[in-house]
DNA sequence: TTGTACGCGTTATCAA
DNA sequence: TTGATAACGCGTACAA
């Protein structure tokens, strides 16, 4: 049913009579075999099903040639297409991709990323991270990090303007006329900091008071902290939520109190997964263009690797607001 | 900034005065070290900066240890669920896992299968492989592949029972009085075919006709084709499709026309993938169960693994009805 | 505990 | 140019 025995290199090369350099070579497309000769090789080796071992190539080779990518979570739209960018740069290059996953909770993060170290990677693009910065940093003593929408010192990174996207939600709302917006934050120290401080800045600069309220990346817990303020005095009367996960927390708790999004309370959401596209839901959030970030992303990784010495390499993105169903005027 | 070297167990052998061997065994906590040498030797490690290179044990060492996963697309939740559930069997028994990414459209699907197949994965489990069984069958000839939710002749299989999942959706439909329920049908021949064919028996079965409406996985051809439907003569009252993102698509047409989904138009889709769950949406859909089809994956792989000549392993798993709220009394 | 033969390609170095 | 030879990469496993 199935070859018992592996196919290696040298089963080829002796078929076709020729060293195994020669065979390399032919596989690899490179230089120092005739057209004849290589098209015979890859005949021979089609024939017996061989296919070059990859792990020994990647033991063997010299390098540079493996991008290896760590993703938070695989749940998350966003960060699928924050992949798609990055694949998309990587593919074509004819580099290798190889993945780990982390986990919603953050802690298997570190064991995620020492797994791409000891993948032999030659860069990681980081989607997602949620440790520590010097955490970050003491991974990119070895093999040299990106890190998407989050900012390291001294790590490399595609930043994208948390204060911008959330001056736009803020002022999006308030153009609306609603004065009492709040802020369901996310953890503290996860990077996104900015879309805190840019809410706060833009509610100042619009002449209302910040009014933040801490959450969690946990739809469930959102709601809860979403139930506290929509049941709290002077309940807010839009919600600005860090993220789209918590956006939905904040339409679940409005949900169960008879509140209609975009009418009795406006919420903005963060991210633009794909969720927040489905139909009913129609969450206003700010796009954070994954794929783009994504291909910015595996850009500075191969830069990174043609020029290990660098300064700091980093790129910025702007988010832009996508108005749908749930904001609406301030109920009077 | 970066180590200028890689520190290999070369290095923590000589500083430790030990052998290369030993230190292997520190490492793989396997017998033959005693404790404190152990530990003087891990000290020596950490303080050197050593991490064991993954790659070079792979290729070196006896195999049986490393699970493949091919995931059909990213963006679909209920694959990170089968994910999920794979990695819940496989981290906890310390073996690695590799992971290729297919595409959308299928095209992409026999490259990632070929990366799994070299890189010395042993068993290879696929989720969402949309690829022609022959072609399955002819990675399988290399590397035991265990098919999630798809059943292939010869090939080791988690199958899940569509014509149960389907049945379920139609029974619920036809309790609430619906008689014209359309089946918004999945392309032929990607495996979950007993979606139709149990849509069709338990059509029959309840003593109405069947219709099935040819479409596709793509959420936006689902909403063309769910519209000649409803705008066509006799239109449906209930609409069951393949997927969830098909079954969005019949949502995204119902609300064109100002047709609420409960209330004017019932609507099931398949797989509760998290944007079923999500607020506003609360599709009526049937539970796949991915975590729990990837961990009984990962248990047939483990399986095949330590007994690669065993007849072919398959288990079965049913999936269950959810109601929400796009399914409601028909309308009279 | 140690020596040492692998595993499977890749990449100089060299010869024709 | 076309090709061969041999060292190398970094652990693992088994005999000694």
């Amino acid at each position: 049913m199935r070859d018992v025995k592996r196919v290696t290199m040298e089963d080829v090369a002796r078929e076709a009579g020729v060293s195994r350099a020669l065979v390399s070579i032919a596989y690899r497309d490179a230089a120092g075999v005739s057209a004849a000769t290589r098209a015979r090789i890859l005949a021979i080796g089609e024939r017996l099903g061989y296919a070059p071992d990859q792990v020994a190539a990647r033991l063997a080779g010299v390098g540079g040639r493996t991008v290896g990518v760590f993703i938070q979570d695989l749940h998350n739209d966003v960060f699928a297409d924050v992949f798609d960018g990055v694949r998309a740069v990587v593919e074509p290059a004819r580099k290798s991709l190889v993945m780990a996953v982390g986990t919603l909770d953050g802690r298997g993060d570190a064991a995620a990323l020492d797994t791409l170290r000891r993948s032999r990677v030659d860069v990681i693009v980081g989607v997602g991270l949620q440790l520590p910065d010097v955490a970050v940093q003491a991974v990119s003593r070895h093999v040299p990090v990106v890190a998407v929408a989050r900012d390291i010192p001294s790590v490399d990174a595609v930043i994208t303007d948390n204060e911008a996207g959330a001056r736009a939600a803020v002022e999006h709302l308030a153009g609306l006329g609603h004065r009492r917006i709040a802020f369901l934050a996310n953890p503290p120290g996860d990077g996104y900091g900015g879309r805190g401080s840019g809410y706060a800045a833009a509610m100042r600069a619009a002449g209302l008071a910040p009014r933040v309220a801490s959450s969690s990346y946990l739809r469930a817990q959102a709601a809860i902290d979403a139930a506290a303020l929509l049941d709290g005095p002077e309940p807010p009367t839009a919600i600005f939520a860090h993220n789209d996960q918590a956006a939905f927390g904040v339409l679940d708790a409005a949900h169960d109190r008879g509140l209609v999004p975009g009418v009795d309370v406006s919420v903005v959401g963060y991210d633009n997964s794909s969720m927040s596209r489905a139909p009913g839901t129609a969450l206003t959030t700010v796009d954070l263009h994954g794929a783009e970030l994504g291909r910015a992303a595996a850009e500075l990784a191969a830069e990174r690797v043609s020029r290990p010495d660098a300064e700091r390499l980093t790129r910025t993105s702007a988010p832009t607001l996508i108005v749908r169903g749930t904001t609406g005027p301030a109920p009077s």
